[in-house]
DNA sequence: TATGATAATACAAACGTTTGCATTTTTTTA
DNA sequence: TAAAAAAATGCAAACGTTTGTATTATCATA
């Protein structure tokens, strides 16, 4: 005895009316009858009626959600973006579909496509570090699905707005506020060298240094490789371990790279900031609560998530194709201080 | 010029065949002569068809989409198994809609009903502390909709498969590590007390305090009210602040308040684990990290995601509605010792 | 070379909505 | 009270697929 699910055409036919006429009925269409309107609510509630989103979808040719690509789940700030999208998506009626392209661009690519088959009304996408290429955003776009990108973008695709914070500039006022507090030898831990993100903030740390006639020694600089936790962990440990002379302050270019950085450096029983003061970049939370407290640069990522969905939402609503000029939004950074500097 | 996207109907047309022909070979149905088959995959892909997901949806009855609904996404856990979820799922062609019910019942109901719509081919959830009872997702099964919950499940439903770690076994083991490593005054934080994870943890640690016939001290029992990171400092440092003997020992019910309370420990000048020991719950990424670094009942989320999924997705291929007998899976913990203990 | 068997293809209904236009009913007006 | 105007409803096509059954084309057989 399997139930069928109810349809218009229940209500309709218990009703003696047209099916045309219970969908506008449910609709509040001002072209029916207050009276039939209410009877139709009531048998709709009556027989437990609920629409199917999949043939209004198809009818309307929208689906009213949005799809959402990040390199990966396990990183706070992708999450708080997310966090960030579905509130505003939410509170517009939309729903998100949330993939990891796992720091792949096939990966990426295979989402795209996937998202082509019509199921997402457009895309949010924040590009891996190996993507260097951008014709399948462009293909996308092409084909008139709205897109938004934000963070780490290597390329400006016409059609796709995007929402960035200016890591250069970050990290400049955050080595800056290292020279000015009287440090001198800063080291730089980046990750890998590939990721937009990265050399923008490492070019924020040379620039503050040079700017500052303060010499850039290679062997305080390192850039690492992995894209996993446990191996950051092991690299961070072995560039410290190396280093002929010891800093006095290291710029690191994630929170989870400075908090990494402070542990081994209380393990080599070092003082910090006495001996060594450190910086965090993105402040999700663990930089507040690690003894000592680490200074960072805040970015705004539940914002960044909110400004990501109002521009797309914005494209829906858009008369369609006006050769559409790309939006550019850079978000405002800020540096914490606390205990660590 | 806005371009129209290629049908099956565009196909069929250009080659002078049936639409029901281009499906087919598109298909690969055997019925189709190779020839033709060939022939309408040249031009599909030169003509940039793409087909249709919500029309293939509307026609088969699937969607392919998992409806997951978590109580936050500002919990590691939570994006743990989440990432579990879609690792399974993406391995057998679904995709996971993620949707956060904020700690309450009500947008939990809120969600569960607009998956109702079809949009979902199942539901997997995380009970809120708010969710008291279990009506609304009995009503979903009853339309015949896979539901398969994790984690806080206070009430059996037949029909729900479910996966959970044994909370209260994983408190006691715990415990009883602080008893045997000497500890007496043993004091315990958890969560808000609506929550069943937090119910049976605390049960785990009477029941090891009182196997060991060490008295229940009510002043060195804190429930955390607060939802919010922020407020759960404030409380566990009050709590700290003002407790009239100090604990040799905190056993503590997350990761985070095992963090909170390893900061205000130092920042009030013990010494971890000399003066007082440490006890986490969950082990995700943070407690190796800290200094000291953290022992953690260790939580296999990621896994759990996994597992969740895949008795979602045996639900789908099982004969419909053959009264299924609730599976229950119980995952297990470990207790990972490190320098705070 | 007609005849049946088999292979290949086409037709049309179905999935559950929405919506432009036609039709019917009700109300207003002269 | 008949005609015109307005209001309410109904019809049917459309959205892009899939799929059971009917039809046509091809082939082997006698």
């Amino acid at each position: 005895m399997k139930k069928r699910r109810v349809k218009l055409e229940d209500i309709a036919r218990k009703l003696n009316i047209s099916i045309a006429t219970v969908s506008r009925a449910l609709d509040k269409n001002p072209r029916v009858k207050p009276s039939t309107r209410e009877k139709v609510f009531k048998t709709a509630e009556a027989m437990g009626y609920m629409p199917n989103q999949i043939a209004k979808s198809l009818s309307s040719g929208k689906t009213n959600i949005i799809g959402v690509i990040i390199p990966r789940y396990d990183e706070p700030f992708f999450i708080e973006v997310c966090r960030g999208i579905d509130h505003y998506a939410r509170e517009h009626n939309y729903k998100i579909l949330i993939s990891s392209s796992r720091n792949s661009f096939e990966f990426e690519r295979e989402n795209l496509i996937s998202y082509e088959r019509g199921i997402v009304d457009g895309i949010i996408l924040s590009p891996t570090h190996e993507t260097e290429t951008f014709t399948h955003i462009r293909s996308i776009i092409g084909k008139g699905i709205p897109v938004v990108l934000f963070d780490n973008i290597k390329e400006e695709v016409s059609g796709a707005d995007h929402v960035l914070i200016e890591d250069d500039k970050a990290s400049y006022e955050a080595v800056e506020h290292l020279i000015k507090t009287g440090r001198k030898r800063i080291a730089f831990v980046g990750g890998i060298k590939e990721k937009k993100v990265f050399q923008d903030r490492f070019k924020g740390y040379l620039d503050a240094m040079q700017a500052n006639q303060i010499e850039v020694l290679d062997e305080l600089i390192l850039h690492c490789k992995s894209l996993d936790r446990e191996f950051e962990d092991t690299e961070i440990n072995e560039f410290l371990s190396n280093l002929p002379e010891f800093p006095d302050a290291i710029f690191t270019c994630t929170d989870n790279y400075g908090l990494l950085t402070m542990k081994t450096l209380l393990k080599m029983g070092y003082r910090i900031p006495d001996d060594v003061a450190v910086i965090g970049f993105g402040d999700l939370g663990l930089g507040e609560v690690f003894v000592p407290s680490m200074t960072c640069i805040a970015q705004p990522s539940f914002e960044m998530g909110q400004k990501v969905a109002e521009l797309l939402i914005q494209q829906f609503n858009e008369p369609v194709d006006k050769n559409h000029r790309k939006k550019v939004v850079k978000l405002k950074t800020e540096l914490v201080l606390r205990d660590s500097t």
